[in-house]
DNA sequence: TAGATTGTTAATCGATTAACAATC
DNA sequence: TAGATTGTTAATCGATTAACAATC
Protein backbone atom coordinates (compact mmCIF):
# COMPACT_ATOMS: atom_id res chain seq x y z
CA UNK A 1 0.00 0.00 0.00
CA UNK A 2 3.02 1.92 -0.08
CA UNK A 3 3.40 4.80 -2.99
CA UNK A 4 -0.20 5.54 -3.28
CA UNK A 5 -0.97 6.19 -6.85
CA UNK A 6 -3.70 8.86 -5.97
CA UNK A 7 -1.18 11.41 -4.73
CA UNK A 8 0.26 12.05 -8.23
CA UNK A 9 -3.52 11.43 -10.19
CA UNK A 10 -5.80 14.33 -10.21
CA UNK A 11 -8.86 12.81 -8.42
CA UNK A 12 -12.50 13.77 -9.42
CA UNK A 13 -14.18 15.01 -6.20
CA UNK A 14 -17.17 13.32 -7.04
CA UNK A 15 -15.47 10.30 -6.80
CA UNK A 16 -14.30 10.63 -3.36
CA UNK A 17 -17.52 11.17 -1.93
CA UNK A 18 -18.92 8.24 -3.92
CA UNK A 19 -16.15 5.78 -2.13
CA UNK A 20 -18.02 6.27 1.60
CA UNK A 21 -20.95 4.71 0.07
CA UNK A 22 -19.05 1.57 -1.37
CA UNK A 23 -17.18 1.43 2.05
CA UNK A 24 -20.48 0.95 3.94
CA UNK A 25 -22.50 -1.36 1.56
CA UNK A 26 -18.71 -3.40 1.66
CA UNK A 27 -19.10 -3.52 5.45
CA UNK A 28 -22.97 -4.75 5.42
CA UNK A 29 -21.36 -7.55 2.79
CA UNK A 30 -18.75 -8.43 5.61
CA UNK A 31 -21.45 -8.12 8.59
CA UNK A 32 -23.95 -10.42 6.03
CA UNK A 33 -20.67 -13.30 6.00
CA UNK A 34 -19.30 -12.74 2.41
CA UNK A 35 -15.94 -12.69 1.28
CA UNK A 36 -15.85 -11.46 -1.93
CA UNK A 37 -16.88 -8.52 -4.01
CA UNK A 38 -16.97 -7.36 -7.88
CA UNK A 39 -17.85 -3.73 -9.19
CA UNK A 40 -20.87 -5.43 -10.50
CA UNK A 41 -22.11 -6.64 -7.41
CA UNK A 42 -21.79 -3.55 -5.65
CA UNK A 43 -23.56 -1.56 -9.14
CA UNK A 44 -26.34 -3.55 -8.86
CA UNK A 45 -26.64 -3.22 -4.86
CA UNK A 46 -25.97 0.72 -5.01
CA UNK A 47 -27.92 1.14 -8.45
CA UNK A 48 -24.92 2.83 -9.95
CA UNK A 49 -23.30 2.42 -13.33
CA UNK A 50 -20.78 -0.73 -13.24
CA UNK A 51 -18.10 1.47 -15.14
CA UNK A 52 -18.48 4.28 -12.30
CA UNK A 53 -17.92 1.93 -9.57
CA UNK A 54 -14.79 -0.15 -10.98
CA UNK A 55 -13.17 3.62 -12.27
CA UNK A 56 -14.09 4.90 -8.28
CA UNK A 57 -12.26 1.21 -6.66
CA UNK A 58 -9.44 1.26 -9.23
CA UNK A 59 -8.81 5.00 -8.15
CA UNK A 60 -7.53 3.47 -4.35
CA UNK A 61 -4.31 1.46 -6.45
CA UNK A 62 -6.21 -1.99 -5.38
CA UNK A 63 -5.59 -4.79 -8.16
CA UNK A 64 -8.29 -7.11 -8.66
CA UNK A 65 -8.69 -10.71 -10.27
CA UNK A 66 -10.55 -11.00 -13.35
CA UNK A 67 -13.25 -13.03 -13.17
CA UNK A 68 -13.24 -12.92 -9.29
CA UNK A 69 -13.55 -9.78 -8.48
CA UNK A 70 -12.01 -8.14 -5.03
CA UNK A 71 -11.29 -9.80 -1.46
CA UNK A 72 -13.55 -7.83 0.48
CA UNK A 73 -11.60 -7.27 3.75
CA UNK A 74 -8.57 -6.33 1.30
CA UNK A 75 -11.02 -3.71 -0.51
CA UNK A 76 -12.60 -2.06 2.49
CA UNK A 77 -8.99 -1.67 3.89
CA UNK A 78 -7.33 -0.05 0.59
CA UNK A 79 -10.48 2.57 0.68
CA UNK A 80 -9.63 3.36 4.23
CA UNK A 81 -5.76 3.38 4.16
CA UNK A 82 -6.72 5.29 0.41
CA UNK A 83 -8.92 8.17 2.23
CA UNK A 84 -6.72 8.01 5.41
CA UNK A 85 -9.88 7.20 7.26
CA UNK A 86 -7.03 5.12 9.41
CA UNK A 87 -4.91 7.94 10.22
CA UNK A 88 -7.45 10.64 12.26
CA UNK A 89 -6.32 14.01 12.15
CA UNK A 90 -7.17 15.86 14.95
CA UNK A 91 -9.40 18.91 14.16
CA UNK A 92 -10.61 21.96 16.79
CA UNK A 93 -14.01 23.27 16.83
CA UNK A 94 -15.22 26.67 17.23
CA UNK A 95 -18.82 26.95 17.94
CA UNK A 96 -20.42 25.34 20.67
CA UNK A 97 -23.91 25.77 19.71
CA UNK A 98 -26.25 23.34 18.98
CA UNK A 99 -24.75 22.20 15.90
CA UNK A 100 -21.34 21.86 17.22
CA UNK A 101 -22.48 19.71 20.40
CA UNK A 102 -24.39 17.98 17.92
CA UNK A 103 -20.76 17.29 16.10
CA UNK A 104 -18.85 16.88 19.32
CA UNK A 105 -21.07 14.13 19.76
CA UNK A 106 -20.17 11.92 16.62
CA UNK A 107 -17.61 9.72 18.17
CA UNK A 108 -17.64 8.01 14.61
CA UNK A 109 -16.14 10.69 12.99
CA UNK A 110 -12.18 9.23 14.54
CA UNK A 111 -12.99 6.25 12.46
CA UNK A 112 -13.33 8.60 9.71
CA UNK A 113 -10.75 10.28 9.49
CA UNK A 114 -10.98 13.28 12.05
CA UNK A 115 -11.36 13.35 15.78
CA UNK A 116 -12.09 16.75 17.48
CA UNK A 117 -10.34 17.22 20.24
CA UNK A 118 -11.19 20.60 21.66
CA UNK A 119 -13.73 23.05 21.18
CA UNK A 120 -13.98 26.95 21.20
CA UNK A 121 -16.19 29.37 22.02
CA UNK A 122 -16.66 33.29 22.61
CA UNK A 123 -19.90 33.00 24.98
CA UNK A 124 -18.98 33.15 28.83
CA UNK A 125 -21.99 31.00 29.64
CA UNK A 126 -20.45 28.04 27.67
CA UNK A 127 -16.80 29.18 28.43
CA UNK A 128 -15.70 26.07 30.87
CA UNK A 129 -18.88 23.88 30.11
CA UNK A 130 -18.19 20.05 29.31
CA UNK A 131 -19.38 18.88 25.94
CA UNK A 132 -19.35 15.34 25.42
CA UNK A 133 -16.10 15.04 27.49
CA UNK A 134 -14.45 18.25 25.86
CA UNK A 135 -14.43 21.20 27.44
CA UNK A 136 -15.31 24.37 25.82
CA UNK A 137 -12.77 26.70 26.18
CA UNK A 138 -12.05 30.73 25.07
CA UNK A 139 -12.17 31.25 21.46
CA UNK A 140 -9.05 33.53 21.91
CA UNK A 141 -7.22 30.32 23.32
CA UNK A 142 -7.48 28.71 19.74
CA UNK A 143 -4.67 29.93 17.71
CA UNK A 144 -2.48 28.88 20.50
CA UNK A 145 -3.70 25.32 21.28
CA UNK A 146 -3.76 24.64 17.46
CA UNK A 147 -0.30 25.92 17.18
CA UNK A 148 0.85 23.77 19.90
CA UNK A 149 -0.89 20.72 19.03
CA UNK A 150 -0.08 21.33 15.63
CA UNK A 151 -3.59 20.46 14.43
CA UNK A 152 -4.46 20.06 11.11
CA UNK A 153 -8.01 20.88 10.89
CA UNK A 154 -11.06 23.64 12.31
CA UNK A 155 -14.24 22.74 11.91
CA UNK A 156 -16.27 26.00 12.08
CA UNK A 157 -20.20 25.88 13.62
CA UNK A 158 -19.94 29.75 14.23
CA UNK A 159 -22.87 32.05 13.08
CA UNK A 160 -22.51 33.11 9.65
CA UNK A 161 -21.27 37.02 10.81
CA UNK A 162 -18.05 35.36 12.86
CA UNK A 163 -17.03 32.65 10.17
CA UNK A 164 -14.36 35.07 8.25
CA UNK A 165 -12.40 35.96 11.54
CA UNK A 166 -12.83 32.20 12.84
CA UNK A 167 -11.21 30.68 9.48
CA UNK A 168 -8.45 34.21 10.05
CA UNK A 169 -7.68 32.84 13.60
CA UNK A 170 -7.21 29.16 12.57
CA UNK A 171 -5.15 29.86 9.99
CA UNK A 172 -3.23 32.32 11.78
CA UNK A 173 -2.62 29.35 14.19
CA UNK A 174 -1.42 27.22 11.33
CA UNK A 175 -4.20 25.13 10.20
CA UNK A 176 -4.42 23.29 6.94
CA UNK A 177 -7.81 22.44 6.40
CA UNK A 178 -11.14 24.36 7.24
CA UNK A 179 -14.59 22.28 7.74
CA UNK A 180 -17.11 25.19 7.18
CA UNK A 181 -21.00 24.51 8.46
CA UNK A 182 -21.25 28.01 8.68
CA UNK A 183 -23.60 29.77 6.18
CA UNK A 184 -20.88 31.62 5.42
CA UNK A 185 -18.53 32.39 2.02
CA UNK A 186 -15.03 32.21 3.24
CA UNK A 187 -11.74 33.23 1.64
CA UNK A 188 -8.76 31.36 2.54
CA UNK A 189 -5.30 31.84 1.58
CA UNK A 190 -3.84 29.78 -1.61
CA UNK A 191 -2.87 25.90 -0.93
CA UNK A 192 -5.47 25.85 2.07
CA UNK A 193 -8.01 23.25 1.93
CA UNK A 194 -11.95 24.50 2.22
CA UNK A 195 -15.05 22.23 2.53
CA UNK A 196 -18.05 23.68 3.15
CA UNK A 197 -21.18 22.07 4.18
CA UNK A 198 -23.43 25.06 3.70
CA UNK A 199 -27.11 23.45 4.19
CA UNK A 200 -28.78 26.83 2.33
CA UNK A 201 -27.03 25.21 -0.64
CA UNK A 202 -28.95 22.25 -0.69
CA UNK A 203 -32.27 24.11 0.42
CA UNK A 204 -31.88 25.79 -2.53
CA UNK A 205 -31.62 22.43 -4.84
CA UNK A 206 -34.37 21.15 -2.76
CA UNK A 207 -36.96 24.13 -3.16
CA UNK A 208 -35.84 24.23 -6.78
CA UNK A 209 -36.75 20.75 -7.60
CA UNK A 210 -40.00 20.98 -5.73
CA UNK A 211 -41.24 23.96 -7.63
CA UNK A 212 -40.17 22.39 -10.39
CA UNK A 213 -42.37 19.15 -9.57
CA UNK A 214 -45.29 21.41 -8.91
CA UNK A 215 -44.90 22.86 -12.25
CA UNK A 216 -45.33 19.64 -13.66
CA UNK A 217 -48.50 18.66 -11.57
CA UNK A 218 -50.37 21.30 -12.94
CA UNK B 1 -42.28 36.54 -12.77
CA UNK B 2 -44.94 34.38 -14.52
CA UNK B 3 -43.66 31.71 -17.23
CA UNK B 4 -40.34 30.57 -15.30
CA UNK B 5 -38.16 30.09 -18.21
CA UNK B 6 -36.25 27.47 -15.19
CA UNK B 7 -39.06 24.69 -15.50
CA UNK B 8 -38.13 24.34 -19.28
CA UNK B 9 -34.86 24.12 -19.13
CA UNK B 10 -32.38 21.66 -17.40
CA UNK B 11 -30.91 23.23 -14.76
CA UNK B 12 -27.15 22.18 -13.28
CA UNK B 13 -26.90 21.48 -9.92
CA UNK B 14 -23.94 23.08 -9.36
CA UNK B 15 -25.25 26.41 -10.82
CA UNK B 16 -28.38 25.79 -7.71
CA UNK B 17 -25.86 25.53 -5.51
CA UNK B 18 -24.34 28.56 -6.35
CA UNK B 19 -27.31 30.95 -6.51
CA UNK B 20 -27.56 30.98 -2.41
CA UNK B 21 -23.52 32.39 -2.19
CA UNK B 22 -24.96 35.18 -4.52
CA UNK B 23 -28.10 35.78 -2.72
CA UNK B 24 -26.18 36.48 0.34
CA UNK B 25 -23.65 38.44 -1.21
CA UNK B 26 -26.09 40.66 -2.87
CA UNK B 27 -28.18 41.03 0.62
CA UNK B 28 -24.67 42.30 2.16
CA UNK B 29 -24.90 44.87 -0.86
CA UNK B 30 -28.31 45.55 -0.10
CA UNK B 31 -27.69 46.29 3.19
CA UNK B 32 -24.42 48.67 2.46
CA UNK B 33 -26.74 50.67 0.52
CA UNK B 34 -25.96 49.53 -2.78
CA UNK B 35 -28.92 49.81 -5.64
CA UNK B 36 -27.13 48.38 -8.96
CA UNK B 37 -24.99 45.02 -9.51
CA UNK B 38 -23.11 43.90 -12.66
CA UNK B 39 -21.92 40.22 -12.84
CA UNK B 40 -18.34 41.12 -12.98
CA UNK B 41 -19.27 43.31 -9.56
CA UNK B 42 -20.60 39.53 -8.15
CA UNK B 43 -17.67 37.44 -9.73
CA UNK B 44 -14.78 39.74 -8.52
CA UNK B 45 -16.39 39.73 -4.55
CA UNK B 46 -16.98 36.16 -4.28
CA UNK B 47 -13.72 35.04 -6.56
CA UNK B 48 -15.61 33.52 -9.38
CA UNK B 49 -15.45 33.50 -13.05
CA UNK B 50 -17.50 35.90 -14.30
CA UNK B 51 -19.35 34.24 -17.08
CA UNK B 52 -19.99 31.60 -15.20
CA UNK B 53 -21.65 34.17 -12.58
CA UNK B 54 -23.70 35.38 -16.06
CA UNK B 55 -25.16 32.20 -17.40
CA UNK B 56 -26.20 31.47 -13.54
CA UNK B 57 -27.50 34.82 -12.96
CA UNK B 58 -29.39 34.67 -16.46
CA UNK B 59 -31.06 30.91 -15.60
CA UNK B 60 -32.96 33.23 -13.04
CA UNK B 61 -34.81 34.44 -15.78
CA UNK B 62 -34.30 37.89 -14.98
CA UNK B 63 -32.95 40.75 -17.61
CA UNK B 64 -30.06 42.89 -17.41
CA UNK B 65 -29.32 46.29 -19.06
CA UNK B 66 -26.30 46.58 -20.94
CA UNK B 67 -23.87 48.63 -19.88
CA UNK B 68 -26.08 49.50 -16.07
CA UNK B 69 -26.34 45.33 -14.80
CA UNK B 70 -28.83 44.69 -12.76
CA UNK B 71 -31.37 46.55 -9.59
CA UNK B 72 -29.98 44.80 -7.00
CA UNK B 73 -33.31 44.21 -5.08
CA UNK B 74 -34.89 43.09 -8.04
CA UNK B 75 -32.13 40.07 -8.78
CA UNK B 76 -32.60 39.36 -5.30
CA UNK B 77 -36.83 38.95 -5.49
CA UNK B 78 -35.70 36.74 -9.05
CA UNK B 79 -33.61 34.48 -6.98
CA UNK B 80 -36.24 34.28 -4.30
CA UNK B 81 -38.64 33.82 -6.59
CA UNK B 82 -36.73 31.05 -8.33
CA UNK B 83 -35.99 29.12 -6.26
CA UNK B 84 -39.08 28.77 -4.71
CA UNK B 85 -37.73 30.57 -1.43
CA UNK B 86 -40.52 33.11 -1.85
CA UNK B 87 -43.21 29.79 -1.19
CA UNK B 88 -41.74 27.92 1.59
CA UNK B 89 -42.92 24.34 1.76
CA UNK B 90 -43.87 22.01 4.87
CA UNK B 91 -42.05 19.60 6.31
CA UNK B 92 -41.74 16.65 8.90
CA UNK B 93 -38.39 15.62 11.24
CA UNK B 94 -37.93 12.12 11.61
CA UNK B 95 -35.15 11.94 14.33
CA UNK B 96 -35.16 14.36 17.30
CA UNK B 97 -31.78 13.43 18.69
CA UNK B 98 -28.84 16.62 18.68
CA UNK B 99 -28.88 16.51 15.13
CA UNK B 100 -32.52 17.07 14.95
CA UNK B 101 -33.12 18.95 17.43
CA UNK B 102 -30.68 21.61 15.92
CA UNK B 103 -31.95 21.76 12.91
CA UNK B 104 -35.54 22.25 14.56
CA UNK B 105 -34.04 25.73 15.72
CA UNK B 106 -32.97 26.99 12.61
CA UNK B 107 -35.61 29.46 12.13
CA UNK B 108 -34.26 30.92 8.91
CA UNK B 109 -34.96 27.90 6.56
CA UNK B 110 -38.51 29.72 6.75
CA UNK B 111 -36.87 32.42 4.10
CA UNK B 112 -35.25 29.65 2.38
CA UNK B 113 -38.21 27.59 1.35
CA UNK B 114 -38.51 25.39 4.34
CA UNK B 115 -40.42 25.09 7.59
CA UNK B 116 -39.86 22.29 10.01
CA UNK B 117 -43.75 22.22 10.99
CA UNK B 118 -43.74 18.75 13.08
CA UNK B 119 -41.22 16.36 15.13
CA UNK B 120 -41.18 12.38 15.34
CA UNK B 121 -39.08 9.57 17.31
CA UNK B 122 -39.77 6.78 18.33
CA UNK B 123 -37.67 6.89 21.90
CA UNK B 124 -40.49 7.79 24.87
CA UNK B 125 -38.09 9.32 26.71
CA UNK B 126 -38.45 12.00 23.69
CA UNK B 127 -41.81 11.94 22.75
CA UNK B 128 -44.11 14.49 24.50
CA UNK B 129 -41.34 16.77 24.49
CA UNK B 130 -41.53 20.31 23.01
CA UNK B 131 -38.37 20.92 21.15
CA UNK B 132 -38.04 24.51 19.69
CA UNK B 133 -41.49 24.67 20.19
CA UNK B 134 -42.98 21.95 18.79
CA UNK B 135 -43.97 18.60 20.42
CA UNK B 136 -42.59 15.49 19.41
CA UNK B 137 -44.48 12.91 18.00
CA UNK B 138 -44.60 8.74 17.87
CA UNK B 139 -42.88 8.11 14.56
CA UNK B 140 -45.89 5.87 13.98
CA UNK B 141 -48.19 9.29 13.63
CA UNK B 142 -46.21 10.57 10.98
CA UNK B 143 -47.46 8.96 7.63
CA UNK B 144 -51.23 10.14 9.13
CA UNK B 145 -49.60 13.88 9.72
CA UNK B 146 -48.32 13.44 6.27
CA UNK B 147 -51.49 12.50 4.53
CA UNK B 148 -53.62 14.96 6.18
CA UNK B 149 -51.64 17.73 5.87
CA UNK B 150 -49.80 16.93 2.62
CA UNK B 151 -46.76 17.92 4.13
CA UNK B 152 -44.27 17.98 0.76
CA UNK B 153 -40.89 17.22 2.69
CA UNK B 154 -39.63 14.88 5.05
CA UNK B 155 -36.67 15.56 6.88
CA UNK B 156 -34.36 12.72 8.44
CA UNK B 157 -31.89 13.05 11.17
CA UNK B 158 -32.35 9.58 12.45
CA UNK B 159 -29.23 6.76 12.98
CA UNK B 160 -28.34 5.12 9.57
CA UNK B 161 -30.34 1.83 10.32
CA UNK B 162 -33.68 3.03 10.84
CA UNK B 163 -33.11 5.35 7.67
CA UNK B 164 -34.54 3.32 4.48
CA UNK B 165 -37.84 2.63 7.09
CA UNK B 166 -38.38 5.91 8.00
CA UNK B 167 -37.85 7.02 4.32
CA UNK B 168 -40.42 4.17 2.99
CA UNK B 169 -42.90 5.53 5.91
CA UNK B 170 -42.92 9.32 4.30
CA UNK B 171 -42.97 7.44 1.11
CA UNK B 172 -46.28 5.88 2.16
CA UNK B 173 -47.95 9.02 3.65
CA UNK B 174 -47.27 10.83 0.09
CA UNK B 175 -44.38 13.43 1.04
CA UNK B 176 -42.24 14.11 -2.40
CA UNK B 177 -39.15 14.90 -1.38
CA UNK B 178 -36.97 13.97 1.61
CA UNK B 179 -33.59 15.82 3.04
CA UNK B 180 -31.12 12.90 4.56
CA UNK B 181 -29.18 13.55 6.75
CA UNK B 182 -28.31 9.79 8.12
CA UNK B 183 -25.18 8.24 6.66
CA UNK B 184 -27.30 5.51 4.47
CA UNK B 185 -27.97 5.41 0.85
CA UNK B 186 -31.92 5.29 0.44
CA UNK B 187 -33.73 4.00 -2.39
CA UNK B 188 -36.95 6.02 -3.05
CA UNK B 189 -39.33 4.91 -6.22
CA UNK B 190 -38.65 6.94 -9.36
CA UNK B 191 -39.92 10.45 -9.39
CA UNK B 192 -39.34 10.79 -5.43
CA UNK B 193 -36.62 14.02 -4.67
CA UNK B 194 -33.82 13.13 -2.43
CA UNK B 195 -31.26 15.36 -0.92
CA UNK B 196 -28.30 13.67 0.65
CA UNK B 197 -26.66 15.64 3.61
CA UNK B 198 -24.26 12.86 4.59
CA UNK B 199 -21.36 14.38 6.37
CA UNK B 200 -19.16 11.51 5.75
CA UNK B 201 -18.87 11.65 2.08
CA UNK B 202 -17.40 15.10 2.96
CA UNK B 203 -15.15 13.66 4.97
CA UNK B 204 -14.02 11.36 2.43
CA UNK B 205 -13.06 14.27 0.32
CA UNK B 206 -11.17 16.47 3.48
CA UNK B 207 -9.45 13.45 5.21
CA UNK B 208 -7.27 12.63 1.29
CA UNK B 209 -6.88 16.44 0.91
CA UNK B 210 -5.21 16.60 4.01
CA UNK B 211 -2.92 12.94 3.19
CA UNK B 212 -2.31 14.28 -0.54
CA UNK B 213 -0.97 17.67 1.29
CA UNK B 214 0.82 15.78 3.59
CA UNK B 215 2.92 13.84 1.10
CA UNK B 216 3.54 17.13 -0.75
CA UNK B 217 5.12 18.40 2.56
CA UNK B 218 7.41 15.32 2.61
C1' DT C 1 -20.14 58.62 -29.07
C1' DA C 2 -17.37 55.29 -26.54
C1' DG C 3 -17.19 51.64 -23.74
C1' DA C 4 -18.85 48.56 -20.27
C1' DT C 5 -21.97 45.02 -19.67
C1' DT C 6 -25.47 41.88 -21.14
C1' DG C 7 -26.87 37.94 -23.93
C1' DT C 8 -25.55 34.23 -26.97
C1' DT C 9 -22.91 31.12 -29.52
C1' DA C 10 -18.63 28.37 -29.84
C1' DA C 11 -14.54 25.98 -27.72
C1' DT C 12 -12.58 23.69 -24.04
C1' DC C 13 -12.31 20.76 -20.41
C1' DG C 14 -13.38 17.00 -17.42
C1' DA C 15 -16.35 13.40 -15.87
C1' DT C 16 -19.24 9.73 -17.17
C1' DT C 17 -20.28 6.02 -20.08
C1' DA C 18 -19.25 2.68 -23.62
C1' DA C 19 -16.20 -0.61 -26.01
C1' DC C 20 -12.88 -3.99 -25.92
C1' DA C 21 -8.71 -6.46 -24.88
C1' DA C 22 -6.40 -9.09 -21.11
C1' DT C 23 -6.73 -12.66 -17.73
C1' DC C 24 -7.82 -15.87 -14.23
C1' DT D 1 -11.87 -24.32 -22.11
C1' DA D 2 -15.48 -20.83 -21.62
C1' DG D 3 -16.94 -16.89 -19.67
C1' DA D 4 -17.14 -13.40 -16.19
C1' DT D 5 -14.63 -9.73 -14.54
C1' DT D 6 -10.76 -6.63 -14.45
C1' DG D 7 -8.09 -2.99 -16.62
C1' DT D 8 -7.66 0.32 -20.28
C1' DT D 9 -8.65 3.06 -24.14
C1' DA D 10 -12.15 5.62 -26.81
C1' DA D 11 -16.68 8.10 -27.25
C1' DT D 12 -20.12 10.76 -25.26
C1' DC D 13 -22.05 14.05 -22.55
C1' DG D 14 -22.45 18.15 -19.84
C1' DA D 15 -20.49 21.97 -17.43
C1' DT D 16 -17.24 25.58 -17.57
C1' DT D 17 -14.81 28.95 -20.01
C1' DA D 18 -13.89 31.83 -23.95
C1' DA D 19 -15.29 34.75 -27.86
C1' DC D 20 -18.10 38.04 -29.76
C1' DA D 21 -22.18 40.50 -31.18
C1' DA D 22 -25.96 43.46 -29.32
C1' DT D 23 -27.20 47.43 -26.64
C1' DC D 24 -27.83 51.02 -23.41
Amino acid sequence: MQNNPSLRREIPEASLRRLPIYYRSLQGMVAAGASRVSCADLARVLGLDPTQVRKDVEMTGIVGKPRVGYALDELVRWIENFLGWNRPKDAVLAGAGSLGSALLGYERFRRHGMQIVAAFDTDPEKIGQRIHGREVQPLMFLPDFVRQHKTPVGVIATPAAAAQSVADLMVSGGIRAIWNFAPAHIHLPDGFILQNEDLYHSLASLSFKLEANNALRR
